[in-house]
RNA sequence: GCGGCUAUGGUGUAAUGGCAGCACAAGACUCUGUGGCAGUCUCAGUACGGGUUCGAAUCCCGUUAGCCGCC
């Protein structure tokens, strides 16, 4: 992988750049999709080149349960094996660490703490979740598939995204849940920085090879809303002879300190190498986020939406679910040109989600994410022009 | 025509004389390194008319409607 910056923004951190990959160029800033399960959830790999998605990223855990890394492997690698002839990333399964343990005890999301939530009920510095065991070396898992134990840890996690083959791979962590207070936080900032030099290691000395891999691998950033932890942590990661660098666990309380917060890491990563936004992406995001830095950023926003109804437009998001959108015989947004909006009315879309149908889910899914493309193509336009 | 049974939100069902509850549907909201999941809130009912009782969805009488059986 090579990373370019063709132009620096004067008036934020914005940056244009091109990520050269064995499958071809990524213009960022860049939206990636999400394709947890080797798939863009109701598209196929055609389909979502018509999205104008130019990178999509996949779950290292997912994929090791089902169908397993070494079915990938034999058959040729994700991109052959999904038929995706462009770049990919995987995650490297330490989103889950919160998901399934931290997430699924207390029913929280990663990124930031809503007002409801208090966080009177921190979890402290020697605290476990209830279902997965995170000790020294990795996580034991419970499958979700079949309750069998399972256990990930750094060395596993790019032993599997080395079989899977993705063009860029994420070392493995311990995304924090924002109900972490500042002990439990830091102590599991040691592990992650502990676990990203194994993860170093793992990788340039892996599976027989004297020189090092094409896969390019991305330390990840840690430390919550904590500013020195991430000050820390990203003079620490950024430090270490990785390829490009993810930001990941929580950022605050609303979206301005998110942009502040990713602000602190930035500063302290090395500016030639990329960065990428783990897991955010609202399009009320999208431009602070480029503004802070952020090259590439996934997100499930579009897709995750699109199934629950969903569409996301110049007027703002429609619940195309609601029952007053059977009398619109118009399509989803006027100004755009997607096969969806060119072809397929409102009426005929809300039918389809109330009648269950999966195809209802899919036209939405491939409006939001040409939306979404759309929008950042757009952005980086406005860096070009000097706009941002 | 006669006899029996039944009648509770839009739909399907609870509540054996003591606060009419649940599910779905409808409407509003939440969802950020993916559970097509989930959650929060709102709307909405004892077929009709009498009677007994401190108190009736519940017991009694009548009306209406539906289902079953019989000439």
């Amino acid at each position: 992988m090579n990373f370019k910056i063709l132009k620096k923004s004067k008036i934020s951190r914005a940056r244009l750049g091109f990520l050269e990959t064995d499958h071809g160029v990524v213009e960022t800033p860049c939206l990636v999709p999400v394709a947890t399960q080797a798939v863009v959830k109701t598209l196929d790999s055609k389909e979502v080149q018509e999205t104008k998605s130019q990178i999509l990223i996949a779950n290292t855990f997912h994929l090791h349960l089902k169908p397993g890394e070494k079915i990938i492997d034999k058959a040729g690698k994700l991109q052959k094996f999904m038929n995706w002839k462009k770049p990919l990333m995987t995650d490297s399964g330490g989103y889950q660490v919160f998901s399934l343990g931290f997430g699924t005890d207390f029913g929280l999301g990663s990124k930031i703490l809503k007002k409801e939530q208090e966080r009177g009920e921190a979890i402290k510095e020697n605290a476990q979740p209830q279902k997965i065991k995170i000790n020294h070396d990795g996580v034991v898992f419970r499958s979700p598939i079949n309750g069998d134990e399972l256990f990930l840890g750094p060395k596993e996690s790019i032993k599997i995204q080395e079989k899977l083959g993705a063009d860029i791979i994420f070392a493995f962590d311990e995304c924090t849940a924002p109900l972490a207070d500042f002990s439990y936080v830091k102590k599991s900032l040691e592990k992650t920085h502990r676990w990203a030099k194994i993860c170093l290691k793992a990788h340039s000395t892996g599976s027989g090879q004297a020189k090092k891999s094409k896969q390019a691998l991305y330390g990840i950033v840690q430390g919550s809303r904590f500013k020195d932890l991430r000050l820390e942590s990203s003079k620490f990661i950024g430090g270490l002879d990785f390829d490009g660098f993810g930001i990941g666990g929580e950022f605050g309380n609303d979206k301005k300190e998110m942009h502040k917060m990713v602000g602190w890491v930035v500063d302290e990563l090395p500016e030639k190498k990329p960065r990428h936004l783990l897991g955010v992406g609202y399009l009320e995001d999208m431009e602070l986020i480029i503004k802070s830095g952020v090259d590439t950023f996934d997100c499930t926003v579009p897709t995750h939406y699109a199934r629950r109804g969903i569409a996301f437009t110049s007027e703002g998001k429609l619940n195309l679910k609601q029952t007053k959108f059977l009398k619109k015989r118009e399509p989803l947004d006027k100004n755009c040109i997607c096969n969806v909006c060119l072809n397929y009315k409102k009426d005929y879309i809300c039918h389809l989600l109330k009648a269950g149908e999966i195809t209802g889910m899919k036209l939405l899914t491939f409006h939001n994410l040409y939306y979404f493309n759309t929008f950042v193509e757009d952005i980086r336009t406005k860096i070009k022009k000097g706009e941002i």
